[in-house]
DNA sequence: TAGATTGTTAATCGATTAACAATC
DNA sequence: TAGATTGTTAATCGATTAACAATC
């Protein structure tokens, strides 16, 4: 398995190509040259054979690509088909959202437990996944060799446990907040779901908008 | 005011700078240099300092720059003191999140109406909204000026919705569906936030980092 | 075989980084 | 003035696009 290092910007175009096939698919579409998806995708026709050509010749000369085959490709480089167990940590209405949103099986992970800091959420019970307290989290991670952690926490609340949840082997981060894990921890694999800055810069792209009118 | 195109690299930065200075004054930091922000950052300071030069010279040879006077700055080159009125469509446990996580107000926005397709949900309130429903959108619109909306919603549900929300005018959204919108309408100025795309990216990464062992 | 479309190399474009003169 | 640090130009790096030979 050749390794060499794919850029993060084609590894991001992945789950888009991922879902445009998934929907080719549902249409019962069964193969699609590259200039045919770059008109659906909005992107060029090369861009997508060198994304593609990252991983492998998933295509035919002459033919294109079969989309079912493709689909699934993509879904194994991204690993989806894996069951990557995680705790959720706050389950306000963030958490709660990414409880029930999220189909977590399709996505190489299966959400474990949902921890809350006590209150009366303790006990209640989102998606078959009964709520516990803060001060269970250590013992549940050592239990069921969790690795991984979505934080749906105020900065502040996940400063405070970070060095816990480092400690406890969990390195993989889904984080909501803004504390910014990589810069304490460096080995860690982090990807952020930032609310504010992508409304900041919705915010940009209108203000810019009305300017130039 | 000269107009040269700023590339959304930098924009997207925008709200990071934004967050860091606004840190530094908190801390009662009165000014940094571009070296010293990017160790803070991880960042080089040749970019911060080509990123401030796309909007001015914000500072000061031998000095460094002022934070609380760059902050301000920023925000305002973000545009964060407007209150562009937007309303919500979907208050099921992302809408739900959405509406009372986020401080619309110093964020460019101002959240005037929340929607819901109909059921339990409608008369109950967020944040001193009372939930309306769907079919009050237009007239409410109409009313109000509304230009922004924030789709909670199923991609489905969006679809269904979309040409009537661009027919009143609403031309600027924040998307957390899967929706393409820009690829119905390409004059429409879009945010999306994809979480699944970025779990997906969570994925991969915790699965390459699982072969690379 | 002829036509179509990939895989892949080469050219272009743009973004990031480095360097340094300007200047506080 | 000397030291520090910006603003800005130049160099580098990488990503995207174009072109085309390989091949189904």
């Amino acid at each position: 398995m050749s390794n060499k290092e794919i850029s993060i910007q084609v590894i991001r175009r992945l789950p888009r190509y991922y879902r445009f096939l998934t929907e080719l698919q549902n249409d019962g579409v069964d193969k699609i040259s590259s200039t045919k998806l770059s008109a659906i995708m909005n992107i060029t026709a090369s861009q997508i054979r060198q994304d593609l050509n990252c991983f492998g010749g998933f295509g035919q000369q002459g033919y294109g690509y079969p989309v079912a085959q493709l689909k699934e490709e993509i879904g194994n480089i991204l690993g989806l088909s894996n069951k990557y167990k995680a705790i959720l940590l706050g389950a306000g209405n963030m958490g709660k959202a990414v409880a029930t949103h999220m189909d977590f099986s399709s996505l190489g992970f299966e959400l474990c437990g949902i921890f809350e800091k006590s209150g009366e959420l303790i006990g209640t019970t989102l998606r078959d996944i009964t709520i516990k307290p803060d001060d269970e989290v250590q013992s549940f991670c050592k239990e069921n060799d969790i690795k991984t952690a979505f934080l749906c926490l105020p900065k502040d609340a996940v400063s405070a446990q970070i060095d816990m949840l480092y400690s406890l082997g969990i390195k993989n981060f889904w984080n909501f907040s803004h504390y910014d894990i990589t810069k304490k921890y460096a080995d860690t694999i982090v990807e952020n779901v930032h609310m504010n800055d992508s409304l900041m810069t919705l915010c940009y792209r209108i203000t810019q908008n009305n300017k130039e009118k």
